[in-house]
DNA sequence: GTCTATATTCCGATAGAC
DNA sequence: GTCTATCGGAATATAGAC
């Protein structure tokens, strides 16, 4: 289904270049705050030749959304199709994000995106408002299952907490320590904060920032 | 200090509408996304003239957030001067912050505003850039000096956590939150999660959200 | 597939009348 | 203190050449 970059028309590389060059701007500076002509010019190509790829910038935005998240969730599945442990997506969202977090926080990439375009889509009737309330909405779900996993298999197994509040808890969490981050990246450790706050719900999450998953091949 | 509305010339009350509508629709749409002639327009005036009371759109954004800030800060004081009972900001500032979300929770006002410009903000060379960073800081350490407080006051005391961290991890839970409250409020009691944390810390908030304090005059 | 050229709208900011 | 008028620039988007 993937193809491999040598075999691409120049339409779909170009196409690719200017997806991830969007990906970039709109995470150092939002989204109303970016112009089509910027991406183009970084792009290589001039703003028109932008627009013959995506109607408008709202569709610039959302597609490469989209893809971002596909591409994500099939690196997850096929983790797990590999089989090399766990056996289902609950057993391994949970340090999944641990791990995605310790990435970013050492090599900054797509974190700030989020973060940035979630908030500013807060506004009904903002492009992304309906693909991002989806998206919060389906992450809770994942991660609630995978926090009833999470405290099943905790030693000893965690009692009396609700997978769903938790989920909430740590996407907040999340969300709001990448805030904190970018303001001022030597006093907080994102994932030492994550780690903590596992701690206290009694996961042991010693060491899960280091799991060997594969490297994702970005868009 | 603080005179009465009736006292004020034409032209303070009308800086004071401005600053006013400025906060309400950089709330709903951000920084970037927003321009002068439409706050002018909503204030009543056209954007020349509020450009008579502030030197650009920089300086609306910073004044607004600086005179929030101080009456934030001035009405905490105030009520700890009153000398009801606490004596002191850090026995009071995590209820105080309770009380905030959960009045905000009702009646949305400011704190879209705080989480969408923070996020926008982060990019360095932002005007607001060093304005949150330097809050969030202070911010940071007063929360601090209010959980070693409700550590110590804790029925039994709580041991063995780091204040500064707990700290960091409220301001990035309440922030957090507040996105997704935002994006689909049904889903998220923002209040109901916020007492949960401070549960699993051992510190019973119990009614914390129903803490008689004044109300603050806004601007 | 990408360009130039352009239409149209809106931006922040200034000058100067009243 | 607030207005009209306007500047210079940049925005999204379209039309049509190559």
């Amino acid at each position: 289904m993937t193809q491999t970059p040598e075999r691409l028309t120049k339409g779909e590389r170009t196409r690719r270049r200017i997806l991830h060059t969007a990906l970039e701007i709109f995470a150092e500076r939002g989204y109303a705050g970016v112009s089509l002509r910027e991406v183009a010019s970084r792009a290589g190509i001039t703003h028109a030749g932008l627009l013959h790829y995506f109607t408008g910038k709202d569709d610039l935005l959302l597609t490469m959304m989209i893809e971002r998240d596909r591409a994500e969730i099939e690196a997850i599945r096929s983790y797990v199709a590999a089989g090399t442990g766990p056996s289902s997506v609950e057993q391994i969202i949970v340090r999944w994000m641990i791990r995605d977090i310790a990435r970013n926080q050492s090599r900054p990439d797509i974190a700030p995106l989020f973060v940035k375009l979630s908030t500013e889509a807060t506004e009904s009737g903002h492009p992304a408002y309906d693909y991002f309330r989806g998206r919060y909405i389906r992450l809770r779900e994942t991660l609630a299952r995978g926090f009833a996993y999470e405290f099943a298999a905790a030693e000893p197994p965690v009692e009396g907490r609700d997978p769903g509040l938790c989920a909430q808890q740590f996407i907040a969490l999340a969300d709001g320590l990448q805030v904190q981050w970018l303001l001022d990246p030597e006093s907080t450790d994102m994932v030492a904060s994550l780690l903590d706050y596992l701690g206290i719900l009694g996961i042991d999450a010693e060491g899960w920032a280091d799991i060997a998953v594969p490297e994702d091949r970005s868009a």
